[in-house]
DNA sequence: CTAATATGTTAGAATGATCTAACAAAATAT
DNA sequence: ATATTTTGTTAGATCATTCTAACATATTAG
C-alpha cells in the first residue's frame, strides 16, 4: 500500500523529472516544501518499495513501477480537473487545488465514471495529457512559444505552469487553449514577443510567459 | 485546525449520539474500529479544543462548537452522496464509501457548486437531512416502519442503515424512497410484517429491516 | 587547486495517531 | 453485598512524517 504522503512524493518526482530532467534531493525538497533530510529518508523508503532508484548523491529516478503509480495519480488528478471544468463550471485557474485533494480518493468506479461522462478525454483543461489506465502518458510534442520565430502562426495547445496567478493573467488577456496567434516581432534584448490574436491590438508577452505557453505551429 | 482524524471522531460521535442517545468510550471505539485508550486520548484532545465535554467515566457529549463542526462535515458528506447519485448516476448503495473519502476536501467553492447544481437539496439519497451552512440539521420526524400498525398506508421516507448490503437488499425488492406500501399483517412471534406495494405479491419484511425503514404515514 | 558554496546524509528529537498491558471504576448478576 | 463482567484510564511502546544540528561530499569560483 502506498500512503498519501508517498503518493505526493511520487507525483512531484514524476512532474519534476518531466519539467527539468534530472531531479536531485534539493529540487524535490523545494518543490514539496519539505526539508532535505526528510526527502532523503522518504527516498530510501520508496527505494525499498521499488518505486525509485536511490543511490547517495546521485540524481533521483523513478523505477517503472514508480512511474506507473505516479502516472495513475496524475491520471486521477487530470480527470478531476477536467470534470470540474467541463461538468461543474469551474475555470481552469480553480481546478488544480481541488484536484490536489481529490486525487487521493481510492475508488476505481468514481474515476471510471468521470472518464465516461467526459467521453474519455485525452487532455486536461491545461492541455496536459491524461495518462491511460496503466499510467502511461502519451507525450505530445508541442513547441514552446518562446522558441518560435517572427511571422509564425501558432495555436495555443497547453500551458506549463498551472498556478492560479498565471492562469488569471491569461484570462485577463482572453487567452485560452485553441487560441490562434501570430508573432509580429521579437525584442532582442529581453526576448519578449509582440503577438496579435482575435481582434485585439498587438501586445507584448514577456519571455517568462512565452516559455510557459506550448503551441502547435500552423502551416 | 481540525485534522482529518479529528473530523472522523467528531462525525462518528455526532452520528452515534443521534442513533443511540448516550455515547460512551466503548461505543465510539467500536463504531470507529479503534481501541478504547486511543479514543480516551482523542477525547481529551478534543476537549482541549472545546469540541467535546469530557469527564472521566461520563458519557461523551459534543459541545455546540463540536456539533457545528460535525454538522459541516456531514453536510459535505451528504452533498457528495447526492451529487454522485443525481449527477453521476451512482446507485444509493455505492455513494457512501466515496463520500467518506471526499468529505475531507477543503474547498468552500466545490461544495457550494455541488449544492447549486443540485438545486439546494434538503435530503441525501438515503433520505437523511443535509445540514445547512451552519451545520444545523433540520430534523424530520418520521416513524419507524416497525412502529406502524396493521392496515397503515405509509410512504418510505428514509433508510437508517446505509450499508451497501442493506441497500442492495432493498434494491432486490425494488424498494426505493417514495415507495408507498400497505401493512397487511404483523406476525406476533417475530414482529415481521407482511406488506404489499407496487404490483408485487405481498411479502414479509423482518423486524430488523422494518426498524431501519423510516416512513411517513399516509391518511 | 584550494576555498567557498551548494547539496546531501546521519543522528536524534518532536508530533500525531495508534497499539498492548496493567490497573481502576462502574455496572450487573448471583 | 460481594463477585464477576464490562467499561474506562494510565503508562509506555511503535510507526509515520516531519524537523534541526552537525557533519560529509560535490560543485563552483577565484
Amino acid at each position: 500500500m502506498i500512503s498519501r504522503t508517498e503518493e505526493n512524493y511520487l507525483k512531484a518526482l514524476f512532474n519534476l523529472s518531466n519539467e527539468i530532467g534530472e531531479v536531485n534531493v534539493n529540487g524535490l525538497s523545494k518543490a514539496l516544501g519539505i526539508k532535505m533530510p526528510t526527502v532523503t529518508s522518504m527516498m530510501k523508503k520508496l527505494a525499498e518499495k521499488k518505486m525509485v532508484h536511490y543511490e547517495s548523491y546521485k540524481p533521483l529516478k523513478l523505477t517503472e513501477k514508480g512511474k506507473k503509480e505516479a502516472g495513475l495519480i496524475i491520471r486521477k488528478h487530470r480527470l478531476i480537473e477536467m470534470f470540474l471544468a467541463e461538468k461543474m463550471g469551474f475555470g481552469w485557474e480553480d481546478v488544480h487545488d481541488i484536484a490536489e485533494q481529490m486525487e487521493h480518493v481510492q475508488s476505481v468506479e468514481l474515476f471510471a465514471k468521470m472518464d465516461e461522462l467526459l467521453g474519455f478525454p485525452k487532455v486536461d483543461p491545461h492541455g496536459s495529457p491524461i495518462p491511460d489506465k496503466n499510467g502511461k502518458v502519451a507525450w505530445i510534442d508541442y513547441n514552446r512559444l518562446s522558441d518560435c520565430k517572427t511571422g509564425d502562426n501558432v495555436k495555443l495547445a497547453a500551458v506549463i505552469n498551472t498556478s492560479t496567478e498565471f492562469l488569471k493573467f491569461l484570462n485577463s488577456r482572453e487567452m485560452k487553449l485553441g487560441l490562434k496567434l501570430k508573432i509580429k516581432s521579437i525584442e532582442t534584448f529581453d526576448h519578449s514577443m509582440i503577438v496579435s490574436y482575435g481582434n485585439r491590438p498587438a501586445q507584448a508577452l514577456s519571455d517568462t510567459v512565452c516559455k510557459r505557453l506550448m503551441v502547435e505551429k500552423l502551416k
